[in-house]
RNA sequence: GUGGGUGUAGCUCAGCUGGUAGAGCACCGGGUUGUGAUCCCGGUUGUCGCGGGUUCGAGCCCCGUCACUCACCCCA
């Protein structure tokens, strides 16, 4: 036991296991990098009120969940719990939407919420997000629906299904929030306390309640997919041909409700089925309002936010084995101090050359030494002593076969490269 | 914020009706004065989460507390 641990729901992450976590993350970006996205580095922590416009002051992450506090400077600022809202801030505050559009951008990191820690959730967890602002093109929505398929794709998950729904527009919204909260009041009114406050400012929300009694109350509730405009009807029916036609599988999801003030139009989640409670690994849908939200001009936009870490724990449900990190290829076995620093050199030399190298540490012996190379990986072990220094040609062992043969020691660098050619 | 479960070695865990701490794995060393993954032998690691109580005696019983974990709400 050590003084000090992490502090609550805050994951540490070590190998091997870090390996796959950042392996899962560049998956990811790759996809990202293949469709002209560019990218974004943005700062941990924002002005507390861009959260509170940006997301929803009645949203459950702003009005419990952040880690807000005063800096020295006595303004309130706020770690991100998301990276929209501070995505689309940098880019009024560079004027990238006065430029090319769509503006597509990517970015990853970590987001913060003070949560109660349970499987899947973190107070400290790490997303990568893509948006792609100026334009309501429904192609893009379908792009990045695409994208994130292709990346669980590429991770080898199989068993993950798209949720998919609209939301429609904002009076779409508005009407039927009204229909429905009539609805709820008369059927699942008087519950308990909170879900009346929800049906009151949030109705949507109600029919997201996983709770078995709920459930059955508002097994019949009216549908929001019924009651959307000819404009969200037919940008809709767009990004689910598109879908179709690009081979991506989905589900139609009437009930899809999310959580955050700004989404609009396309809604979607990708979940897993594996997973427990926390099974959403990634989800995202369309914000046109949102920069207006902010004090900026109209500008729509749409995008995404994938968990890593819950797209880890995916890929260690369906026990596929991640992409293996690169290691050591030539491991040293220096037997004496003269020996120790000859190897010293020529690791340097070949690391310096771009060939994975590495030593035994601790002038432990010889069997150490060799236990030590075969757990490195490595596909050759070079032996050496001062008898071989003397001689001026060392062994070099193929761990794999268990040969071994004396190669001079002026040519070891370029001969060791040579076998692994 | 609410509820359930669990805290013993680096890891996974055992520990009987209370009698003073164990296994497997891992790690280190030796068997082989210079050759690994097998085998054999040996060794290291513990405030039994923390504090208090009951008792001649507590890992075990009681109270409190903290942490971890799962679930609700909500979300990636």
């Amino acid at each position: 036991m050590v003084a000090f641990t992490a502090p609550k729901g805050v994951p540490d992450q070590v190998p091997p296991r870090s390996a796959a976590f950042l392996a899962v993350r560049d998956a990811m970006v790759d996809q990202l990098r293949l469709a002209g996205y560019g990218a974004l580095e943005l700062p941990v922590f924002e002005d507390t009120a861009l959260f509170a416009r940006g997301v929803g002051e009645t949203t459950d992450v702003v009005s419990k969940e952040m880690f807000t506090f005063t800096d020295r400077g006595g303004r309130s600022v706020t770690l991100r719990p998301e990276g929209t809202v501070g995505a689309v801030r940098a880019v009024l505050e560079a004027g990238l939407e006065r430029g090319a559009l769509p503006v597509k951008l990517w970015y990853d990191g970590p987001m913060f919420r003070y949560e109660h820690p349970q499987s899947g959730r973190q107070r400290q967890f790490t997303q990568v997000g893509a948006e792609a602002l100026g334009t309501d093109d429904p192609a893009l929505d379908a792009e990045l629906v695409a994208l994130a398929d292709a990346a669980y794709r590429a991770l080898g998950l199989t068993e993950t299904v798209l949720h998919l729904n609209s939301l429609g527009d904002p009076q779409d919204r508005a009407d039927y929030s009204a229909r429905l909260r009539a609805w709820l009041e008369e059927r699942v009114g008087g519950l308990d306390e909170e879900t009346d406050r929800r049906i009151r400012l949030n109705p949507l929300r109600v029919l997201d309640d996983k709770r078995p009694e709920v459930r059955e109350r508002t097994a019949g509730a009216p549908l929001l997919s019924d009651a959307l405009s000819p404009e969200a009807r037919s940008h809709h029916d767009a990004v689910r041909s598109h879908l179709d036609d690009a081979g991506v599988a989905y589900v139609d999801d009437p009930r899809l409700v999310r959580g955050l003030d700004y989404y609009r139009r396309t809604t979607f989640e990708f979940i897993h089925p594996l997973l427990g409670a926390q099974s959403t690994i990634g989800a995202g849908g369309r914000y046109d309002g949102l920069s207006e939200a902010i004090g900026g001009p109209p500008l729509p936009g749409v995008g995404w936010a994938l968990g890593v870490d819950r797209t880890l724990l995916a890929l260690e449900a369906e026990q596929v084995a991640p992409p293996a990190a690169a290691g050591c290829q030539v491991f040293f076995v220096p037997l004496g101090a003269r020996a120790k620093a000859t190897s010293f050199r020529l690791v340097t030399q070949l690391r310096r050359l771009g060939t994975a190298a590495d030593l035994a540490y601790g002038d432990r012996g010889m069997k150490g030494a060799m236990k030590a190379a075969d757990r490195s990986g490595a596909a050759y072990a070079v032996v050496l002593g001062d008898r071989d220094l003397e001689a001026g040609t060392v062994p070099v062992k193929d761990l794999r076969s268990g040969e071994q043969s004396a190669v001079p020691l002026d040519t070891l660098v370029n001969h060791v490269r040579e076998l692994l050619r």
